[in-house]
Formats: structure tokens, sequence, C-alpha cells
DNA sequence: GTCCTTATATATCATTCTGCTATATGTTAT
DNA sequence: ATAACATATAGCAGAATGATATATAAGGAC
């Protein structure tokens, strides 16, 4: 069984493709998962060097158009720990949603703030939505199958955010703003 | 302008409601936003001393039935702060999503091991789901329309997640768990 | 040809947050 | 009685971010 985490096993599942620089690695992470789950150089280059001292990857210099760089190779160890993480039952997903806990708190804002939030928010995704589509062609290119499939799962998704924040616009709108209270029990009659 | 993090702002989001013990905003942050934003004991102590430190806060040891504990209360200074971040723009969503990384290496794993993680993951989904059904009494009786709101948006969320999922399943189920490839450019012909 | 910007490539570090462990006491069920 | 659970707080190792720093190569502007 494998103990290491997600973005130990997304590095390793990068060099599964082939021998990759670090710098390399996190290119690949930005077109494709940065936006399910990203990793930054601050975690990459300790991770490789860790991998290395493991023996899950082994490593050597090269230079690249008069450049040098240091390429990065899966071992049959690293492979064996990273396939048998990719058979373990998957971890619930984390989200970090700041306008959902915004909305948490809405009683505290005033009707025309509320509106304000969510016209910014709504614009946020869209923008997204957009970067998302820009990645598509590349996916098309450089992917499989399956990473055609994780950008338009994306897209639904971002489909689905957009609609809702939509809709609770129109409500918002329509009621000035100010979201009708739904009668609580005791404040029935 | 508030430069505090979100979490920082939770807990004070949460001292809007009244006074409370750190163990006690645990609570309303397990019965609300953590699935969109959570935070750890390990957060919530150390931020209340920190916003007492900084005057966003007072305190004063109370005996709850013969029990102590350290009841906190928002300032002036501490309102202005959270207000002034409600309206602030909203940041950007972030996601760790497992199972999606999964899939974007999913051609590593075999047809019929592809087709039990998409089960699992299914099934992982719609446990959360009733988890967050169980909440829905709650919000009922504290909450306001808009943490009723928020109930509403998760339900549809996992939703849609457990809808995209099936049908992927589906899919998968229907060519023995191999995705078929649609052609490359330079593959055609 | 030199200047500026962008891309390649890696390293470091303070800060934030999690998740785990530990501790102590009151309450409820058996 | 006593075990299990709920209340209440503290501390810490480890993970990850995001910001800064450094250096070199490539490409375009003028």
């Amino acid at each position: 069984m494998s103990n290491n985490t997600t973005v130990e096993n997304i590095i390793l599942g990068c060099l599964s493709f082939g021998p990759r620089s670090g710098y390399e690695i996190k290119k690949i992470i930005n077109m494709s998962s940065s936006w399910f789950y990203n990793a930054s150089y601050g975690s990459i280059y300790p991770i490789l060097k860790k991998h290395e001292e493991k023996g899950l990857v082994s490593s050597e210099e090269v230079i690249d158009n008069g450049r040098y760089k240091r390429l990065y190779q899966m071992t049959d160890k690293g492979y064996k720990a990273f396939h048998a993480w990719m058979l373990q039952s998957p971890k619930l997903m984390t989200v970090k949603y700041e306008m959902a806990v915004k909305l948490m708190f809405f009683a505290k804002l005033a009707p025309e703030q509320r509106i304000q939030q969510i016209e910014e928010h709504i614009e946020q995704l869209r923008l997204f939505k957009q970067e998302l589509e820009e990645i598509e062609p590349w996916a098309e290119h450089e992917g499989d199958s399956y990473q055609r499939l994780i950008l338009d799962w994306g897209e639904n998704l971002y489909d689905f955010l957009i609609q809702w924040f939509s809709q609770l616009l129109n409500e918002l709108q329509k009621y000035d703003g100010d979201l009708p209270q739904k009668p609580k029990d005791g404040q029935q009659l």
C-alpha cells in the first residue's frame, strides 16, 4: 500500500508519461489538474528530492538547448507505489469556497451589496470557465480520452455553478436583494 | 480593508451570531460550512487568541453547568473588519478532488479496476449527500434563509456529481471499462 | 547591437492549516 | 460502578502555499 500524499502521487503520475523536469511537471499540472488539484513549485521540487531518496525516481542532469535541467524518471518501485495508490479508495473531495462562506453571513449585508457580490462572483465564474475552454485545444492534442473527459467535467461543473448563482441573482433582484424568510415553525401565525 | 484569512473571518462571522466558545464555533462550522470551508480546532483556538490580541474579540471565562469555558465576543473593531471582508471581492474556489486526479491517469488502470474505482466513488458521493440531508432539519430550525440556500446548493452539487459519474460508469460498462479513444488528427485514416 | 520582456529552471522560507494526540471533566446509559 | 460519549482546550509534526530570489536563454523592438 502507498502512504504517499496525493500531490506526491500526482508527481509520480506525471512521470508515468516519461522523464520530466520539475518545471515540466508544473506545466503539465497547470494545463490539466491545477483547477481540481494544484501543486506549487514549493511542493514539487522538495517532493522530487524525497522521491529520489526513497528510490521512487532517479534523476540525471541533461543539457537541453544549452540549458541545464534535472530530468526525473520513475523507477519500478515508483511505478508500483503509484499503481498501489491508484487502486486505493479515493479520498473525499475538499472544497474551499469563500463565496459560499459569505452566503452564510449574507444577512449581515445590505440588499444592494448582496446583489453586487453575486454579480461579481458570476463574472469570476464566467472568466474561469473561459480559461478552462482555452485548455481544450491542448487536451485535444496532448491528452487521452480521460483527460478530455475531465475538462468536460470541469465545464459542466462551472455551468452548474454559473446557472445556480444566476438563478439566485434573479431571485434577489425580484425581491430587491432581500430573500423572503421562510417562516420558522415558532413564527407561524 | 481586512487582511484576515478566510478562516479568521469565518470565526468572526460565527461570533456575529452571539458570544461563543471555541468548541461551540467548531460545532457551528461542522453543521454548516464544513463541507465547503472547514476549520479544525488547531486553527480555531489559536485564531481566537490572535483575534483577542488584535482587539477584534474580547473574552471571559464562564461556568456553564459547572464546567469552565471561555466565551468570545466580537468587538466593534472586529465587526468592522468582518464587514469589510464581506464587501471584498470573493476569492476563487479551490478544490482538492483526488478522484479527478485518478481519472487523469485512468489509462494506467485495468478496465475492471476503472469500473471499481468509479463505483466506489459514486457510493462515497451518495453517503456524503445523505450526511448533507441529515443537516437539513438543523438548518430549518437554526439557520436563516441563506443558510438553507447553501444546503440546497450542496445537494444540487452532489446530485450533479453523482449524475456525472453515473453516466461515466454507464459508458465504461458499455465498452467493458475501456473508453473509446477519439482519434487524434494524426491518427485518422 | 542593445534593451526589454518572456520563458526556462531551481531554491528557500514564513505562514497557514490539518489531523493527530493528549488531557480533563461532566453526562448518560447499562 | 463503569464504560461510552459529549464538552472543552492545548500542542505539535508535517503538508502545502505563495512569495521572493537567482540565473540564463530566447525573442522581439528600435
